[in-house]
DNA sequence: TATGAATGAGTTTTCATTCAT
DNA sequence: AATGAATGAAAACTCATTCAT
């Protein structure tokens, strides 16, 4: 009954934005009285505070994943298996993360998947840097870099209905250790 | 006076999200009566709508100018200056750019300055896969992650305080064409 | 509830026009809240409208049947017979007629008991002149003849608080069909 | 000046009824500012009833005239005589006459034309009835049939486009004092 | 006198929240 | 727990009226 309260709020804030899921319709959608959903959450806020932590829940464990997939490998082997962990987690969950990404600064969701993802990515970078990979005064760049892009082009294949696969992810990977030149 | 509303409302959208932005709190912003607002405005949305495109008519030149600023050069040269005019504009309605990335996907925002910036950048790009300076079947990619890259560093910048120089420029286009490697 | 609202709305107007009928006055006297209106009526338009389409649905049928009421009878007869059935059918309904007659032109109010009545005696005088009671050359004259005299005599005696009876329903039968000469 | 403003909300009011006449449209359509209209009237209702009493002013001695225009004749020739008088006078103001019947029953527009067509209609018939032409006991209801089926015919014509003629009028009074039979 | 931008009270409309059943 | 009608505060919108120029 709570997911499914949940998961009708995410199709509706995925077709129609933040605003544009008023409870009349998240429970007209999860088949269920408006009255209902607050038996199982506090208010409206506390109803999209769910989702996001719902489907965080799920991801975050995954993300942390991503970071300890490549241990023992070399840096580009290890950042290649991490972005094509974080893009199999995201082709299992399209619709939030194009919730995720596209509301990212909405007073509502602070410290979300998107967050989370940023931290990953810094984490990944430091090891870079620690390793001498990276150029240490690059690191700071590079993390934003690579969570912007990587963002980019996540809601631009879930928009286009194109699939995130591993092809994608090296093709990323390779373009910011080693740049876009021919 | 309509550029009086047009920041009150910039203002408090920049604070507060686009439906944090009554029309009410505008027009006490403003200094005028909200009746006032409907003599330049024909709707809430309408008065959105003018916000964008006013700063877009400003914006869109000077992204315009930055993809021949450096016509002639050689092409990392010329993304090199193109990316520092258009921090240069943006460091100028840091507000603004505030406001337009964060709003991207809303409903109200279509075709503004985000979508400039992804069309000017793909004009950029295919003149350097053009050249052979970057590898053709990478230049979408390069596109996508730079615009990308783009929109999170200067958010981060303008978030933080922190100016948008031409340091900041190079070292953007230094990373995405050569990558972060040591 | 429903018919609460729109029975207040129809006090409403009759006092004051359909101007004169704000949704808060209506709620007020219908001892609801505001937002309650927007729980049966999509909005003030709708509320007007379905308030004339009530009343339609219990009047259109009274006068049809009035229609038929003297069937088999003479034509004077049965003309008799009509006007006192719809003489009868609005006296039960005086509010709702004064406002049906008062508003006839007004956009919000097309197609309603006013034309109702139009149709209804047309189809009458109709019958008359083909068993050759009227003159067919002034068949038409006669339905909007008898249609405004009937408006006019029936809104007369709405406003002074008089009845109508069968007298005078025979009396207005009686000048229209054999004139006013002593 | 005034009676430009007049006649553009005698348009409007004509095209969309009392309420949909703003004054920002009457000006607009007078060619004058909203503010141009507070000079020669001092609020909405005054111009609205201004309007109403100059037509009033043109019209009440054309109705006046028309009572006495068959002076000495027979009584039937004599209102004959009348209603042809009083359709020219309306054909002359078509407009305006389909707006005061339309509104015959608004706030705005008390003892205005459609009460002086009235009255005189009175006057007319109790000189039939001293006359004895009248029976005593229908000349109530005569007054008050030949006025709303007056006002029905001729609305009827000015909305379908037709002309008010002798004719029609000759048509009325027959109906009116020797009744429909054929 | 003419102008038309500014005003703000009045009205409509939305929607999260409550609560009796 | 589930329901959904009722609520009313907040927001949008309209428009007669004012007033500085």
């Amino acid at each position: 009954m709570k997911s499914a309260i949940l998961e009708a709020a995410e199709d509706l804030i995925a077709a129609n934005g933040l605003s544009g899921a008023p409870l009349a319709q998240i429970a007209k959608r999860a088949g269920v009285a408006v009255g209902t959903l607050y038996n199982y959450f506090a208010d409206r806020d506390a109803l999209i505070a769910a989702l996001f932590e719902m489907r965080r829940a799920t991801l975050r464990p995954r993300l942390r994943a991503a970071v300890t997939a490549g241990e023992g490998l070399a840096f580009e082997a290890r950042v290649r298996a991490f972005v094509r962990e974080v893009f199999a987690a995201f082709e299992a969950h399209r619709k939030f993360i194009k919730v995720a990404i596209e509301t990212e600064h909405h007073r509502l969701t602070p410290g979300t998947t998107a967050k989370d993802l940023m931290s990953t990515i810094d984490e990944l970078v430091k090891i870079g840097a620690k390793e001498g990979i990276v150029a240490a005064e690059r690191s700071e760049l590079l993390a934003i870099a690579m969570t912007g892009a990587l963002k980019a082009l996540v809601l631009r294949r879930i928009s286009s209905n194109a699939k995130l696969d591993d092809a994608e992810a090296d093709g990323l990977v390779s373009l910011l250790l080693d740049g876009a030149r021919a």
